[in-house]
RNA sequence: GGACGCUUAGCUCAGUUGGUUCAGAGCAUCGCCCUUACAAGGCGGGGGUCAUAGGUUCGAAUCCUAUAGCGUCCACCA
């Protein structure tokens, strides 16, 4: 009967998806213009490495951009997900200099221009498989407006801002402490420092005092560090050393003499209550070094190495072979105290992945402080919300303890600072003006103070960080003024982790604020972290991160949308597995298979819209179904106005599998099966709109299937599902009665299941059924309903019917049901059944009443919930009586 | 050291304002079914003192306090 080659009996997502991505883009249903008429509605994606390729993590972050937009597309706004990709300084370099390195090439032997093109060619070849890999995902960004963040507009933002915020005053040079990455040789950010615990020692060694035999102790994590120590502190009311403030001590190995100086930061209690202080190698010791005004003994290389400030020994040795060695040297020299083991936290490079120095060096920073006042404003306010909003209190922390900003790589990718230096004319004179460094937008051609044409760039480029925070408006056309960016900024949601809250939102925030004078985002979204189902973060060396696109070759991109969907709960890091996405594609073949069904049965039924059947002609069924669908749409609203997903993609679920396909198809199917034409309009008719809200509603999560289907299921005049109106919910369609009604019904229905599946009653076989109720009217009305789905051949319905021997017994609400069952019954089977719903009901019984019993309960709960409490206690009562006498008859 | 989060069925997790519908879902498990959309399915069953101890309340998985375990972030001790 059925036609197979019509519609497949499974769901094959492969050609459906390919199909509507292309036929959306071609409709050009992802593009945003400006257009005053409607309200705009615009995400930003967080733009994705260059070098990268789609994680789970990133399939989580765009669904949820998905997912958003094209509900705001359906409502009717004018959307605008600009997409793009970020260049990745340090990660791109490190990347392109280890391809270098495969080819025996390396950075420093073919310069920076040649370098360059190389990463460039990198970038071409590279940049665009996350691209792809997305579109593959679905989503709709409007990619006529896809941005780099090294493109020549891109670049002119970037360097307008620094050009700016210089000339404010916020941007400036100088020489401090930095993190150094001696893998990259380059100076990174606090952020972009990792710290994990290591099993380490703790070395003690003593320092000669001068002009006396006494030692002072120290103890130190990092022995070769008193190659560059200049100082001994101790604290100034320390008893113990208070005699030796002033005095010198002499340092092994270097022989250099350097002061004993007293300070409040030196713990008494800690180690030897010494401390060797190395200003060039130590945040503490820095701070230290400035008070007292001590040397700065810089011992290592960029690369970690020693240099030359150390004895000859030591030089050129990498730092940590010349920890070893230092160690051994001052053990022969018999000046090491002690050695114990010792847990200390290092710093890692979170590129670079080793140890980072701190390290002296003259650096571009940016000042912070006046920059985070608004951005802290703005969230304290609500003006920027927080989904959740439990990472205000972690934003606010970071950004009333804002450091500056280190800004400065010492690398080749990314954008070049725009400083010039003048390297003086050829006449030698005004040496002093030229010390001021140009900052400018356009390259200078002459320097402005003594005209010389000798300039030469700085050579670092700027933190990438310092580009992707100016993405909400330099995506669009800033710093040129224009009606789009007008219009599309701010942005309405950002979804992001919250492992980059300090990179880039809180940062963000600041540079919309300072460039544009208002928030860049409205709302933003915090995502959790895809980790396996062991609770370990997805990584590549522990070989647990699944290729999101062999899942969707495997499962279709809808099932692994939805399944992922379905388990993201706000805020929560999220266990996957495959398994999840089983459960998107089983739930993805469900929806075809309903919408088969009705493809399939309705081929000669006429379809109206249900606005046009005289609602008299509605059976029970049909009520109950629209005041369902309409319940779970404005459910659906409200879940996603609060940003749950996983609450409507399970709302969306349960209504589609339970009330629809569980029960509403198997009701109609005896309508459908029958004769009567005016009932097959009416069922099918009702089925069809509820299935293209439930398409509606699902859209958004699992775009592909619901728009084939759409086109399966739509009369002539409707649109294109992704640009179809959202459904509004009818206030009109809900009903209470039909829903107590349409419940009753299933109650008997499961309960005549219960005892037919207990009794091992085979579904072949059809049994009678006696109801007895004093009010069967809605039973009696929808008998052939009740008989249908509990397999009923007499169904007799009365207040006083009789109870038939050799029946099982149910109660459902006040109401007795018999099902004759003559030989196939089991006394014992049975009488043990009705014992223990007796023993059940008379346990929840005494809890009632118990309650009842207590008069704090009666005075002062609610009048309503005690009167619940009373109704219910009756009922009880009723229904107990009802099982004990029905009991009595099994004896 | 500071901040935040988590602990509910064998597993993975929902549970928004405390009170019918609060103890739920999926997977797993057990029983019966290839019933003319779907075995990636249908029908039915079993399974939890909601981490622990106190407290608030007539009433707590839900609010408060403490404890334990797990996790994340920030600061950092030479």
């Amino acid at each position: 009967m059925f036609f197979e080659d019509k519609i497949s009996k499974v769901y094959d997502p492969t050609q459906v998806e390919q199909r509507w991505y292309k036929k959306w883009l071609e409709q050009g249903y992802f593009h945003g213009k400006v257009n005053p008429e409607r309200k705009p509605y615009t995400i930003v994606i967080p733009p994705p490495n260059v070098t990268g390729s789609l994680t789970i993590g990133h399939v989580l972050n765009n669904t949820i951009q998905d997912v958003l937009i094209r509900r705001a597309r359906m409502q009717g706004r004018e959307t605008c997900w600009v997409p793009g990709t970020d260049h990745a300084s340090i990660a791109t370099e490190t990347m392109v200099t280890k391809m270098l390195a495969q080819k025996g090439s390396d950075k420093n032997k073919i310069g920076r221009e040649e370098f360059l093109k190389h990463a460039w060619t990198w970038k071409d070849e590279y940049g665009s498989l996350i691209i792809k890999q997305l579109k593959r995902l679905g989503c709709s960004c409007d990619w006529e407006r896809e941005r780099f963040t090294m493109d020549d507009g891109y670049y002119r933002a970037v360097i307008t801002a620094f050009v700016q915020l210089y000339e404010r005053g916020l941007i400036y040079r100088g020489t401090r402490l930095v993190n150094w990455c001696p893998a990259t040789q380059s100076a990174i950010s606090d952020e972009e420092v990792n710290y994990r615990e290591v099993e380490g020692k703790l070395w003690y060694l003593k320092y000669p005092v001068t002009q006396s035999d006494q030692f002072v102790i120290v103890a130190t994590t990092r022995p070769e560090t008193m190659l560059g120590d200049s100082a001994v502190a101790v604290h100034p009311k320390d008893e113990r050393f208070k005699h030796l403030i002033g005095e010198s001590v002499k340092l092994p190995l270097t022989d250099r003499i350097v002061p004993i100086i007293a300070d409040d930061f030196v713990d008494p209690e800690f180690g030897s209550g010494c401390v060797k202080v190395t200003p060039a190698h130590d945040p503490n010791d820095f701070q230290l070094g400035k008070r007292h005004n001590l040397d700065f003994i810089n011992i290592l290389n960029p690369d970690g190495s020693l240099n030359n400030s150390v004895p000859e020994t030591f030089r050129g040795l990498d730092r940590f072979d010349a920890r070893k060695k230092v160690v051994s040297a001052i053990d022969r020299k018999g000046v090491l105290e002690n050695t114990e083991d010792y847990t200390t936290s290092i710093g890692y490079s979170e590129r670079g992945g080793v140890p980072v120095e701190p390290y002296l060096s003259e650096q571009w920073f940016m000042a912070m402080e006046e920059l985070a006042k608004p951005a802290i404003e703005a969230v304290r306010s609500q003006q920027i919300k927080f989904y959740p909003s439990h990472w205000i209190k972690t934003y606010e922390h970071w950004m009333t303890h804002i450091q500056d900003w280190c800004i400065s790589r010492q690398l080749w990718w990314g954008h070049r600072i725009p400083v010039w230096y003048c390297r003086g004319n050829d006449v030698g004179q005004c040496q002093l003006e030229c010390k001021e460094p140009i900052v400018s937008v356009e390259t200078p051609e002459s320097c402005p103070a003594c005209g010389s044409k000798d300039l030469i760039q700085d050579h670092d480029v700027l933190d990438t960080w310092a580009s992707s925070w100016l993405w909400p408006i330099g995506v669009h056309t800033w710093p040129d003024e224009s009606d789009e960016l007008d219009y599309f900024h701010p942005t309405d949601d950002l979804v992001t982790g919250p492992d980059i809250i300090f990179f880039w939102v809180a940062r963000m925030i600041m540079a919309s604020f300072e460039f544009k004078g208002e928030v860049p985002f409205r709302n933003v979204y915090f995502t959790g972290m895809v980790r396996d189902m062991k609770g370990r973060k997805m990584s590549k060396s522990l070989g647990n991160s699944p290729d999101p696109i062999g899942l969707m070759d495997k499962y279709g991109a809808d099932a692994v949308r939805f399944g992922i969907m379905l388990i993201a709960p706000q805020g929560q890091d999220i266990l996957f597995s495959e398994e999840r996405v089983e459960i998107g594609r089983n739930f993805m073949n469900k929806l075809w298979n309903v919408s088969r069904f009705l493809l399939l049965s309705g081929e000669e039924i006429e379809v109206r819209p249900v606005s046009e059947l005289n609602m008299d002609d509605l059976d029970l069924a049909d009520r109950w179904i629209l005041s369902r669908l309409n319940r779970t749409i404005s459910a659906v609203d409200e879940s996603f106005d609060a940003y749950r997903f996983n609450e409507t993609a399970k709302k969306i679920y349960d209504f589609t599998w339970s009330d629809f396909c569980d029960w509403y198809i198997e009701v109609i199917k005896s309508r459908l099966y029958g004769s009567i034409k005016a009932e097959k309009i009416i069922a099918y008719s009702v089925a069809c709109h509820v299935m293209k809200g439930i398409l509606k509603l699902l859209h958004p999560f699992a775009p592909f299937i619901t728009e084939e289907l759409w086109q399966r299921l739509k009369i002539d005049e409707e649109r294109d599902l992704i640009v179809e109106a959202w459904p509004e919910d009818t206030a009109a369609w809900i009903d209470n009665i039909s829903e107590g009604n349409f419940c009753e019904i299933q109650e008997v229905i499961t309960g005549v299941r219960t005892v037919r599946s207990e009794m091992n009653i085979p579904p072949g076989i059809r049994s009678d059924l006696f109801i007895r109720s004093d009010d069967g009217q809605s039973l009696r009305s929808n008998e052939r309903l009740i008989k249908d789905l509990a397999k009923v051949n007499d169904l007799i319905i009365r207040p006083d019917v009789e109870r038939p021997s050799k029946s099982a017994t149910v109660i459902v609400g006040k109401k007795e049901l018999f099902i004759p069952m003559g030989d196939l019954i089991d006394i014992e089977n049975e009488k043990r059944r009705l014992s223990e719903k007796i023993s059940s009901l008379d346990r929840r019984l005494s809890s009632v009443s118990a309650k009842l019993n207590n008069h704090d309960f009666v005075e002062r709960a609610p009048k309503e919930v005690v009167e619940r409490e009373r109704k219910k206690l009756g009922d009880m009562k009723e229904n107990l009586a009802k099982l004990k006498q029905n009991f009595s008859f099994l004896e």
